[in-house]
DNA sequence: GTACGCAGGGAG
DNA sequence: TCCCTGCGTACT
């Protein structure tokens, strides 16, 4: 009798050993989908190729209940997974479950069964006109579905459900439809010269096993189309390709630009996908028969057979950080998984991530990057001779906006000149809603969040008030619930949608539209937003970070930032790093075609090295300038962080468990253990919150020192402790 | 993650 | 005394 060890996806740190039952079961392999029995269940896990860290008593063994009918997980994906949890510190079967979040999708697709006619179907029976009809729709010989057959025939549901009640029509299962492979289509682009050196290089590196180039190009550049040029190569080599994207940039219109090169649409995979289509797609690019995928983060744990390629478009984009579950980095696993499938793997944008360009060698002046195997490659122009826009700065000490106002005379002029030559606008404001707080003037008191530290804010359109971190809404209040005050509420900063008010209110004329990541209906009424605007429907489009990234509007010449230093403040490891990266990106939507755009940032710090950086059009400056201070900082990516939130419903167990935490931290050469003090968002949720930060000197193991210690915790009762890693959010 | 068993407390 | 709830544990 054999064993074999099978990993959960439970939050458990190991495999469980299970007997291979001997009535005919093949020897399961390390990737197999099994069903075992757990307790008083049953679950569905993967046969691993670990022992189980405590042996189980022999005779107390089970047998594996039956194997899947599903295609095995491949070893790079297994050996992803061990690395998601090596590196997060999280548990084993917490990272499987990444890789089976699907569900369904392991158990194959029941075949859905249609209608043919019977062989003599009129024989005996009473033929109507609908009926005929019914026959008629039926002539191609294919079965339809019952439901389909009714509408083609143009009859109701209930005469189909008759004849086949009296063996008219004859139950028969619907073929699985046969997807044509994916061909490219070639020379539909013309590539510039420079690009076609891009693209040379980046095919040359495809089939010659892993390595890591970055491909940087400023907006505009056309990294698309270069780096596609490196998919069509691993297709030709009959090899599939993952797209990695941010969750918000995956729109129709870059799905289009994939579409153009090729003979079909390619795959999507991405969080909004309905359960149907997620099982197909999942055992379809298990298969092999899907060869590009384009996805979000969570595409990386896909099964891929034989992946020859990773390519990640605005690989600097936080959102690749999961922040919640196993708090993984998506690029970095994409690395650890391209080094696994051995295959390259090319990490686009206008605006690498500062760790990025280290590593890349990218930045003059820094220290030598240890290990690192990145290719730079630069596309420094814009393709078609395009440039990037002129930057100015606007000192909001200055040119105060008038009381009340958000917009510096400056910029409302500028707004007024664009409307007049009939080109477009776009004013960014990363703050959703109508103002960010709500006070009543009768006594000072601030409408907060019941169940979080934070401020409600103000969305008038909805006439409510929302919680931004834990989703809790209530009416806008007409009395005070501090004093009883009648009518004494007043609204404090600016939001969107107040924003709004003050642009119609200075440009009537000006047709006007909001674009927020929470539009009404969306997602479709967002594309026909952003449709609005590339048609010139609209004159000025005001929006939060998701209109900063990928969109084209030809006609789009001036840029207005309303408040340039919103994410500066919160001291924020990348804070910095981030504000330049989004008021980069969100220029680049200026002045795209012939006609130069015009970029305007408000601010308040016009000395700042971020805004220096920008108004100078210095990326290469700003870097090495942020650089220098991560590393007198020992910040990463010199140093690495950890970050430890205790939380829980009782304040003093709280705070209990995170000293106790940090009395007993390791006490390690390169090692700091700062805290415990209450989370910036020192409620969420209904829970306390206090937080640790760990910081480690370069060349320390971080996560070997800690694990032990975070292991000894053992968080009681409702109390909890999230460790996160490498940590993007702060809060 | 979840089923279970145990302890403690309130209603009958 | 019964039953509900909350917590701690085990799960191969």
């Amino acid at each position: 009798m054999s064993t074999v060890p099978v990993l959960l996806p439970l939050p458990l740190e190991g495999a469980f050993d299970y007997e291979v039952p001997s009535d005919g079961m093949l020897a399961p392999q390390p990737g197999d989908v099994v069903e075992v029995p757990f307790g008083p269940r049953s679950v569905v896990g993967i046969v691993w190729d670990e022992p189980p860290s405590k042996r189980a008593d022999p005779k107390r063994l089970k047998p594996i209940k039956r194997r899947l009918d599903a295609p095995r997980l491949p070893t790079s994906l297994l050996q992803l997974i061990k690395h998601v949890a090596a590196t997060t510190l999280h548990p084993l079967g917490n990272a499987l479950r990444l890789a089976l979040a699907s569900p369904g999708a392991l158990e194959p697709p029941a075949p859905k069964i249609g209608l043919v006619p019977a062989t003599n179907p009129t024989d005996g029976m009473r033929i109507t006109a609908a009926r005929q009809r019914v026959l008629a729709a039926l002539e191609d010989g294919r079965p339809h579905l019952p439901a389909d057959l009714a509408r083609l025939a143009g009859v109701s549901s209930g005469v189909v459900h008759a004849m086949a009640k009296q063996g008219m029509l004859l139950p028969k299962p619907i073929p699985e439809e046969i997807l044509p492979p994916l061909e490219a289509k070639r020379d539909v682009v013309d590539l510039s010269p420079a690009q076609r050196r891009a693209a040379d290089q980046l095919k040359a590196e495809v089939g010659q096993g892993h390595s890591t180039t970055l491909l940087e190009g400023v907006p505009g550049s056309g990294k698309t189309e270069v780096y596609l040029e490196a998919i069509i190569e691993a297709l030709d080599r009959g090899q599939q390709v993952l797209v990695l994207l941010p969750e918000i940039a995956l729109t129709a219109e870059l799905l289009g630009r994939f579409t153009r090169r090729f003979s079909r649409d390619v795959a999507l995979w991405h969080s909004e996908l309905g359960s149907a289509k997620r099982r197909k797609l999942w055992r379809r690019i298990a298969e092999g028969k899907e060869q590009v995928v384009i996805g979000a983060r969570s595409a990386l744990f896909l099964p891929f057979p034989k992946l020859g390629l990773i390519v990640i478009d605005e690989e600097h984009d936080g959102s690749f950080k999961q922040e919640d579950g196993v708090p993984y980095q998506g690029r970095d696993m994409a690395i650890a998984r391209a080094q696994f499938e051995s295959c390259p793997i090319i990490l686009a944008s206008a605006t690498p991530a500062l760790d990025t360009a280290y590593a890349a060698g990218r930045i003059e002046g820094a220290p030598e990057p240890t290990g690192a195997t990145r290719l730079p490659i630069r596309l420094p122009s814009r393709f078609g001779g395009a440039r990037m826009p002129d930057i100015e700065l606007i000192d909001l000490r200055k040119n105060r906006p008038p009381r009340g106002n958000w917009l510096s005379p400056i910029l409302k002029e500028a707004l007024e000149t664009t409307l007049n030559s009939g080109e477009q606008s776009l004013l960014f404001l990363n703050r959703r809603g109508y103002a960010p707080l709500t006070l009543c003037r009768a006594c000072g008191h601030r409408m907060a969040c019941p169940n979080c530290h934070a401020w409600l804010v103000h969305h008038r359109l909805k006439r409510r008030l929302l919680c931004h971190h834990c989703g809790y809404s209530r009416p806008e209040p007409e009395h005070c619930p501090e004093c009883g005050t009648l009518d004494a509420l007043t609204v404090s900063g600016p939001g969107v949608e107040r924003l709004m008010d003050e642009v119609t209110g200075a440009l009537p004329a000006a047709r006007i539209a909001i674009m927020t990541s929470d539009v009404p209906g969306s997602p479709r009424a967002a594309a026909e937003l952003l449709d609005a605007m590339r048609s010139h429907q609209l004159d000025i489009l005001i929006g939060t970070q998701v209109i900063a990234k990928g969109h084209h509007f030809p006609d789009l010449t001036l840029v207005g930032v309303v408040d340039g230093d919103l994410g500066l403040s919160g001291g924020d490891l990348r804070a910095a790093e981030r504000q330049f990266q989004l008021l980069y990106q969100v220029s680049g939507r200026a002045g795209r075609e012939e006609r130069p755009g015009r970029v305007m940032i408000q601010t308040h710090l016009p000395d700042h090295p971020v805004m220096q950086g920008l108004k100078a059009g210095d990326k290469d400056r700003f870097y090495a300038e942020e650089l220098a201070e991560r590393y007198d900082a020992g910040l990463p990516p010199f140093g690495r962080l950890a970050s430890l939130i205790v939380s829980g419903r009782d304040a003093a167990e709280v705070r209990r468990l995170a000293t106790d935490l940090a009395r007993n931290a390791p006490n390690q050469a390169g090692l700091r253990v700062l805290g415990p003090a209450p989370a910036p968002i020192a409620m969420l949720r209904g829970r306390y919150r206090q937080r640790l930060l760990v910081i480690a000197s370069e060349g320390v193991n971080l996560t070997g020192s800690i694990a032990p210690w975070i292991k000894r915790a053992n968080p009681k009762g409702n109390l909890r402790l999230h460790v996160d890693v490498d940590p993007y959010s702060f809060l």
